[in-house]
DNA sequence: TAGATTGTTAATCGATTAACAATC
DNA sequence: TAGATTGTTAATCGATTAACAATC
């Protein structure tokens, strides 16, 4: 046991961690359809990685796989669930309780990596009291309240860009440590305050971008053929 | 005029392109504010990078700052709108008329991105012929028609995770060629088809990470001190 | 056993940071 | 002008890929 191990912390490169999340989720999906074996060249295929990578990967966990036989799905994805903190449980809470705050709190997927949602609030009189999944929407003036008996240290921002700042100040002023930003504003707070933006439009920009650069090679190639055998 | 500019190609590293997206939400932030000129040490200090990474991303870019001046940001934004493509617009669908099928569809930030919701479809007969914003709610039959009518390259799927992969062979089938995948299902789908996984976990987990990171941190410190100073 | 697959070390690649000359 | 800030080149850092010995 290495000294990082033994003081409960593994480390990983950020790389790495981002793709542990989309392992965790294919080994579930494997577990799920009754496999109990994969090979890493399995894997790459499905994620469109190569198969060193998955292997170098791995390698930061404790989980080890056999030549030709692979890795043991349910070994492997009970590390990665022990890793995403199944155990420690956070309390988040959703403010705006629009089409993006609701999809949040109706999502089922947070008790896979150890997030309840405690509570979700609006500030507009008609949606308060209105059930979202299985919270009520409350009132801002709860907020304090809230924080304090959850010991709420994460909030998701899913309110309209023009009140944003304000709703991360009010975040900040009782306490919050980490705002999770679905709104388009570049929010300005505390340093010591984690923010991450989710901007939602990232993805697609980059898909959109692929796609352009798919077509170009096409046109290239294309554009090759014509060239070395003009009519 | 380089050779690449030439030929209408605009090729950035990876994790500048990411970041050309935060500058051009920012800088529409300072714009809207009737800002005028801006330093790349306050660009860095709102973006929390360096001033140095500012300025190297910068440089990919046709826009020069003024030593002592700084960027103008109308010409900046201007640079970023172009290359973001408002010009060239491409149709995209949605399916899954639920709460994040909804979000998406009511999200105003589009356009300046140039990307349309053609449509948005469902198969749920209570939800067919619903309004959501300014689309009415299709059923599956009409996605042939649609995705021809409209051209349409890129989907958005938000359906649950049971009928994401069967979704997904539909749309391939019909020509569709890059999946937005918001789905916790890893889609099977031939090679040249583009899939990009919009894991709304992701973030969150990284906000996790983080906290529990300078949680450590602190904890290390308080050691440390009481270490060194027994009483 | 022979061949396939893992785990790890070394080499390469790409992105960030540092340094500094140019210039307003 | 002097000092601040840009733009760019060089150095460092981190992540991916290649190579290959270990082993089932």
């Amino acid at each position: 046991m290495s000294l990082e191990e033994r003081k409960g912390i593994l480390r990983f490169p950020k790389a790495t961690f981002e793709r542990l999340k989309l392992y965790h989720a294919l080994l579930s999906q494997l577990h799920a359809e009754g496999k109990s074996y994969v090979l890493s060249e399995e894997i790459a295929e499905m994620l469109r990685i190569t198969p060193e990578q998955v292997r170098k990967d791995f390698s930061f966990l404790e989980t080890k796989g056999k030549p030709k036989v692979g890795y043991v799905i349910k070994e492997l994805l009970d590390e990665l669930d022990e890793l995403f903190g199944t155990g420690v449980d956070e309390n988040i809470i959703i403010i705006g309780a629009g089409h993006l705050g609701s999809a949040l709190a109706n999502y089922k997927g947070f008790k896979n990596i150890g997030i309840r949602v405690a509570a979700i609030f609006d500030n507009d009189p008609k949606k308060i009291g209105t059930m979202v999944g299985e919270l009520m929407v409350l009132p801002l003036k709860d907020l304090s309240r809230v924080i304090r008996r959850f010991k709420v240290k994460i909030a998701a921002i899913c309110v309209p860009e023009s009140s944003a700042q304000q709703v991360a100040d009010l975040l900040v002023s009782h306490g919050v440590k980490a705002l999770w930003n679905f709104s388009t504003r570049i929010l300005d707070v505390p340093a010591e305050v984690i923010v991450q933006n989710e901007d939602i439009t990232r993805g697609l920009l980059g898909l959109k971008h692929m796609l352009a650069e798919k077509e170009r090679i096409k046109a290239e190639e294309l554009n090759s053929v014509k060239e070395s055998s003009p009519k």
